[in-house]
DNA sequence: TTGCCTCCTTGCGCCAGCGCAAGGACAGAA
DNA sequence: TTCTGTCCTTGCGCTGGCGCAAGGAGGCAA
């Protein structure tokens, strides 16, 4: 296996602090899977079979509802973990589905594998724990969210989520290194394409951003921070 | 200690399926602790010391904005678990606030007991991790409701759950058993107390329900599911 | 009985955001 | 170069839901 993907798998928040002994047994146990672009690792309500590591591409965890609709609820970058539920007996199903945005590499572990690394090392079930916790910080932040602020904030949070993931400094500002449509960002911030796109251009014409087709680039980070905060006037 | 309570505690989701021996030590652990009406357990933020089973009254978790307004989360009913959180590190803070809704009763568990607990009952760990998983599931789906439910659906679904959780038989139907004012519903569903109001009055006006001061009687059940999954016109 | 407090109702005006529809722009294929 | 598909923009009309303000009604205390 790649030294380089062993280094991620080590750093990732599923394995992290696991011996050096134990860290042999979860290298062996995984294995590669790829996926790729657009298809599925998994979806919402499949039997919780695996956990995942992402070792390369991007990889976006979404709720369909019945009548078609989406809602993005995050998008992974190599090192981190999705599918962590499978540690639960594998009837527990996945509360969400895992596409792939690009062509995408993930390794995995079974429910099987799973509960035996943890038998050997404990640490990797609080690990677990841990992960969830920040899970369901982050859910709660958003419920918040979506009651209390206006679009615009949710939309200004989105980018700077993104870019705090994703962003790459380039000149002009923060690019945001993902081929994002208007429609992914409606649906990580709760609105439609249409608000998303007038608002947007609204920001480009004030110079706080540039935006191109799939591209949004942050010139004014700070001003951006306080829209999301509500600490400007309309 | 009370038979009753023991009971309560071997039937809680944080404790079931313990050996009789390990179930000897959590309650021999465990504290009682009582917070009178409106008072707290936990606030928001709050180092994560200590995981609760409620024994009697009423407990809601709650978040506070930073504006001051407040969204619900749930209302516990006894024998239920909250800040299961606290196995973790304690450095992990309560995700939300435990606030009375009357004076309300529970049993304690901090850290340091519950982790010599878990290294005797491992069940205890997945426990926790089922408890995290179901309160993921449920918040997605809230966030979920809340991006594509009408408002009218969203109260439909959490006087349902209400209902179903603290319902009581009665005469005309079933009667929600909880000192439940509008602005509690409000902060449930996402809304506000007058558009609660209005609803519940036009609904009560349609036979659907009765309503009164604090008071929430539900006549047909059936077809409050059926607004609740839009399956009726406006 | 009176007063007080909290909870509830409802008329009214307002506007943020929705979503259709039509057209433009860009990128990759052929 | 042209074509095709996807993505993006924007004018327009509409409405669900918000929130103020004012008043009503039930419950509790003294």
């Amino acid at each position: 296996m790649d030294k380089e993907v062993q280094d991620l798998v080590r750093q990732s928040s599923l394995f992290k602090e696991v011996s050096p002994d134990g860290f042999k047994q979860v290298i062996e146990a995984g294995v590669l899977r790829s996926i790729e672009e657009d298809g599925f690792f998994f979806m919402q309500g499949d039997p919780a079979t695996h956990a995942y590591v992402l070792v390369e591409g991007r990889v976006k965890m979404i709720q369909i509802t019945p009548n078609g609709q989406q809602i993005t609820l995050r998008i992974m970058t190599p090192g981190q973990t999705y599918g962590g539920i499978a540690l639960l007996n594998p009837r527990a199903g996945y509360p969400a589905t895992a596409q792939a945005v690009e062509n995408s590499t993930a390794l995995a572990w079974d429910t099987q594998h799973l509960r035996q690394l943890v038998e050997k090392e404990p640490s990797i079930s609080l690990n677990v724990m841990s992960l969830m916790h920040g899970y369901i910080s982050e859910l709660q932040e958003r419920q918040k969210a979506l009651v209390t602020d206006r679009v615009e904030q949710r939309i200004a949070r989105v980018l700077l989520k993104l870019a705090a993931q994703s962003g790459k400094k380039i000149d002009d500002g923060v690019l945001i290194d993902l081929p994002i449509t208007r429609q992914d960002i409606a649906e990580m911030s709760g609105t439609t394409l249409y608000t998303v796109s007038r608002t947007l251009n609204e920001w480009d014409r004030g110079g706080l951003l540039e935006i191109g087709r799939e591209r949004v680039v942050i010139c004014e980070p700070h001003v951006l921070v306080s829209i999301a905060d509500d600490l400007v006037e309309r």
